[in-house]
Parts: C-alpha cells; structure tokens; sequence
RNA sequence: GCGGGUGUAGCUUAGUGGUAAAGCCCCAGCCUUCCAAGCUGAUUACGAGGGUUCGAUUCCCUCUACCCGCUCCA
C-alpha cells in the first residue's frame, strides 16, 4: 500500500482538510494572512491528541524530566544572549539582473574595475533610461563582458538593442556591492528580520521593544535554575515544554509546513560535561558514564522510535546529520528527522547536542550563575544539553499526509468505487469512535445508541450519528479516520437470541466487523487508544 | 523578494458586458434490517478595492491569498 504521494493528493489532502474541519486558512473572510492557519474540529482533536501523548510519553512516564509553560514575550535580553537578535536579521541584497537574492554578509570581496554607465537608449524603437547602472569586471577578463552584462539589464527594462551612455570606469578593492556570479551591481542591502517585534505597554517606543518568542527553548535555560531547585532532580535531567513560537519567514510554503506562527514540543536534556562523566560514572548505572554522544544517539533512538509508536513507517522516515555549513556554530551535533512529504523530505524535529553555550550565554549576560553543584564529582560546572525540537504542526502535516489514501473497492454486486479513509493510527484519531443505531426511526435502537455513547464520552472522543443509510455513515467516519464504529442492531435487543447486548464492532482499516458484548467494549477499545 | 499560474456555493467544475448552472457534500423530512441506494424540500458563491461603462463576475489597474519555480530556511 505504499503508493507515490503526488503533489496532485497533495492538493485532494488540503481540500479534504477544509471540507471535513481540520485546517483552515486564517481570517479567511478577509481573504487569508500568508503564513497563518486555524484548526478546525478535527484539526484540534488531532494536535491534541500529538501534544497530549508527547507530554505523556516525555514527563508522565518519565522520572528523569519535568515541564514548564513560560511566558511567550520574554525580556528582550534573553534574545541577545541567545543570538536571535543578531542572527535572525540578516541583510540581504538582490541582483539587479538576475533578482537572485545573496546574504549580504556572505559575499566574498572581490576587486577590479567597476564600469559605471548614466543609462542607455534603444537602436530600435527610441525609448532610452536615465537609470545609472554597474557591473564589476574582475581582472583577466574583457571589457566587453562589462559591457553585455549592462546591455542585458538595459534589455530587461524595455530598451531594445541598448546603447550604452555617459561610461566611466573606476578601480575598486574588497567590494562586496556586486554578484560574483555575472559582476551585476546588488541592491543597498535590507535588513529582514525574522522576529516578530511588539511593545510592551502602550508606548511605541525603542526602550519598550520585546519579542514573540522565535523557539520556546529559551524560556527552558532561562528558567533552568528555579525547575532544577523545586523539582529535587539530579543530571542528567530534562525541563520539556510545548508551545507556540513565531518566525517571520521570508517565504511561507508548502501549506501548514513553514508557518510563521507554529507550535513547538522541546525538551532540553540536562547533562554532565565528558570530563565529569569520567569521574563519576559507576558500574552499577551503565548510563551514567554516557557522555554528550551516547545521549545525543539515545534522544535520536527515542525520538524515532516514538514516530512509529504514533503511525510513521519507518520507510517514510529518514536520518539527515548535519555537518559543516549547516551546523550551527555552537552545535556539537544535529541530526534531523525527516518525513517523506508529498512535497519531498521535509524537517520534522532536530536533535541538537549544543554543548553548554546557551547557558553559558545566559549566564554571561544575566550575570546570575547557571552552574550546577555535581555531588558526586564534588564540583561545579555549567551543564551541557541535548535538545530534542519538534514541530507540531509539521507533525500533524504528516500525520495527515500519511494517514490519506484512496481505495478502490468492488461491492457484492461488483460495483466499484474510491473509499477514502484517513488511517490515523487510534491513539492520534481525532474521534475514537462512532456509535450508529442501525435505523433511527426504531426508537429502541436509538435509546441503546445512545446509552452506549454515554458509556464511552467519559472516556474517548466518541461521535454519535443516526442519519442516513448505514453505509453512508461508516464512509464519513472512513474519511475523517475514526477507527472504530459500533452499530446497534436488532439483534442487540433480541431477548430470545445469545446476541443480546452485543453490538458489532467495526474496524475502519479492513472494514471487517465482529460482534462484542456491550460490557465488553470500554476495555477493548481502552486497550486500543492508549 | 523575483518570475509564472490560479481565485465562481463546503468541495469539484460550467458560464455570461444585463448579478449565474450543475454534480457531490451538508441540513430537514419520508423511506431504509450493515458499507456513500431512493424520493421531497432547504441553505449557500463570482477573493478585496478602484476604474471604464447606462450596467462589470466578465474588460483594465491595484491589493490580497493559494499553487509551481527561484530565493530563503536554527
């Protein structure tokens, strides 16, 4: 069953999500905001269910992690010692030939003779610009190249067959003004900055500037020393927290994907530096002499193993490590998980090892001390993190990506057609299960529906539908992925017949039904879901 | 940010310089003893603003959103 995803499903994937509740476009009435997206019925029920058993399977079960929901506009301090302020605007220039845009501050300096002209006027058809324009020319090459480039961008802007004016030349060392691709000038450099700027009480000014929190794990340094305190652990320990984080993006895309207000799930994993390590590792605790390596695989097992655990085949699932450019300058480590979107292999979660530089940094610009007493090494030191950062949203994306196929069925009669179905996995479903009296204008199997339902609501998302053929019924809830559908028919009421309190219990995936006494059906599904 | 494409009902599509049609979905009712049956009825749309015009959903301009490519991407 594992048919290409095309971007054609992908385009019936977002129709689907529109037309059965889960994703919105934001203010759509006012025609949308690029970069923003609403969670229908559905949708909530879905990243819900993600964050719940995220949390569950992070802190719950867990006695080496604990949580934190912190605030998202934080002292604009915590984002200079975190780097954000500095690396998050970057200028940018664009070519004025070729509209390729390069970081201004990535561009090598290069020298030679930068040919200057006033403008140019056409051979053909007697239009003219008064626009000045440069091109670098660097040494070895021909003036006439200088000279083409110009007549090219004098082309684009309407003048046919261009002559050149007003050319003067002049010799130029370590410029960074010009593409090294084609010598074209670049535009004055711009800052785009990818933080969300507010104020922070009703004055606009420079003094009141803070920020919507671009990642929530700033908040988790932050905070490191009052959790470690109240909550009486020793490293290696956790602080997780989920929550909403905002990036200016430059260019949205690919639906939910790159949104510029979007959910995170982070932890950071608290550990002892190598050198302590040594010290203190004893045989009885096979862990404890695991340094930044061992831990950083172990988060990358985990993490991985807990996408299976919620429906993500592992073929669709891939290890990308980060080396070199992309490494961030303070990371020792990354490794990204990927899913195979329609769209191509896309960024779920990274798995960073950062060594101690976030708290460090805190440390350095709160002045306020961020090391932790070590008992057993009977020393100081700031401690190191490996920080697991996953997207909800992107997670839902494939979730629901993964979840959408189409099947061809033949009925009794060999009829055939398309059945949709979502086949989330029972523990992500946004509905658990749908409970159907077989007719509803038997009021008796309404009454035992409904009594079913009633039975179930405390414990499940449990939807309940009476209209309608029966079939029709079981295909809406394919659609919308809802695992299990329990169908109250006569035979449940029969006093006469060993069926009595029995229901049939249908499977969403195979269609296959068998029938479950009604005190049978808590436990089952229980079992099921959790 | 650049280039290209698109925008008519919840969805998928017709259509026209004189305010719009259909299928599916949805809702109500009837019927219906297990996989989108049938019948009756109902709601719902020309992305926004401006211009041309007696009159614009249609032509023009601007904006906006979505898709594709580039770019960008902690």
């Amino acid at each position: 069953m594992a048919e290409t995803k095309t971007k054609d499903e992908m385009e019936k994937i977002v129709s689907l999500c529109k037309r059965r509740g889960f994703i919105f476009q934001s203010s759509e009435i006012y025609g949308g905001i690029n970069g923003f997206w609403d969670y229908g019925p559905l949708g909530v029920e879905l990243k819900r269910n993600i964050k719940d058993y995220w949390w569950r399977c992070m802190t719950r079960e867990r006695e080496d992690i604990v949580g934190l929901d912190a605030s998202i506009i934080m002292h604009p301090r915590t984002w200079e010692a975190s780097g954000h302020t500095d690396t998050f605007s970057d200028p940018m220039v664009d070519c004025l030939l070729s509209k390729k845009r390069f970081r201004a501050d990535l561009i090598e300096p290069q020298s030679g003779t930068i040919y200057h002209f006033t403008g140019a006027e056409a051979t053909e058809g007697g239009n003219q610009s008064s626009e000045p324009y440069s091109v670098l020319l660097v040494a070895g090459k021909q003036p006439d190249s200088a000279r083409k480039i110009a007549r090219k961008y004098y082309t684009q802007r309407g003048i046919s067959k261009p002559e050149l004016r007003g050319e003067t030349t002049e010799e130029i060392e370590n410029t960074t003004r010009f593409n090294p691709e084609n010598g074209s000038l670049l535009t004055e450099p711009r800052e785009f900055n990818l933080m969300f700027k507010t104020y922070v009480g009703p004055v606009e000014d420079e003094e009141n500037t803070a920020y919507l929190r671009p990642e929530t794990a700033q908040a988790i340094f932050a905070q490191f020393k009052n959790v470690l305190e109240v909550s009486r652990k020793k490293l290696p320990m956790g602080i997780c927290q989920i929550g909403k984080a905002f990036r200016n993006e430059i260019n949205p895309r690919n639906y939910t994907f790159r949104s510029r207000e979007f959910e995170q799930m982070e932890l950071e994993f608290f550990i002892k530096p190598d050198e302590t390590v040594e010290k203190t590792s004893n045989e009885n605790n096979p862990k404890s002499a695991w340094g930044w390596k061992e831990w950083h695989r172990y988060w990358v097992e985990e993490r991985l193993n807990w996408y299976e655990d919620i429906g993500l085949p592992k073929e669709d699932l891939e290890l990308y490590e980060q080396t070199g450019d992309d490494l961030a300058h303070y990371a020792q480590a990354t490794v990204d998980i990927m899913y195979r979107f329609p769209f191509g292999m896309q960024e779920l979660e990274g798995i960073a090892a950062r060594g101690n530089y976030d708290l460090t940094q805190h440390q350095k610009f709160s002045g306020k001390s961020m090391e932790y007493f070590d008992e057993d090494a009977r020393e100081k030191y700031i401690p190191h993190v490996v920080e697991p950062s996953a997207g909800v949203d992107r997670l839902a994306l494939a979730l629901i990506c993964n979840a959408y196929c189409e099947e061809t069925i033949t009925d009794d009669k060999g009829k055939t057609e398309t059945r949709t179905v979502m086949r989330f996995h029972p523990r992500i479903a946004p509905i658990k299960v749908a409970v159907f009296p077989l007719l509803k204008n038997k009021p008796e199997l309404v009454a035992k529906a409904r009594e079913i339902q009633k039975m179930l609501k405390p414990h499940m998302n449990v939807f309940y539908d009476q209209t309608g053929a029966i079939g029709r019924r079981y295909r809406r809830q394919d659609e919308i992925g809802t695992p299990f559908g329990i169908t109250v028919d006569f035979e449940t009421l029969a006093d006469d017949l060993e069926t009595k309190d029995t229901v049939t219990l249908r499977e969403r995936d195979s269609m296959k039904q068998q029938r479950v006494p009604i005190k049978d059906l808590l436990p089952k599904l229980l079992e099921k879901i959790l």
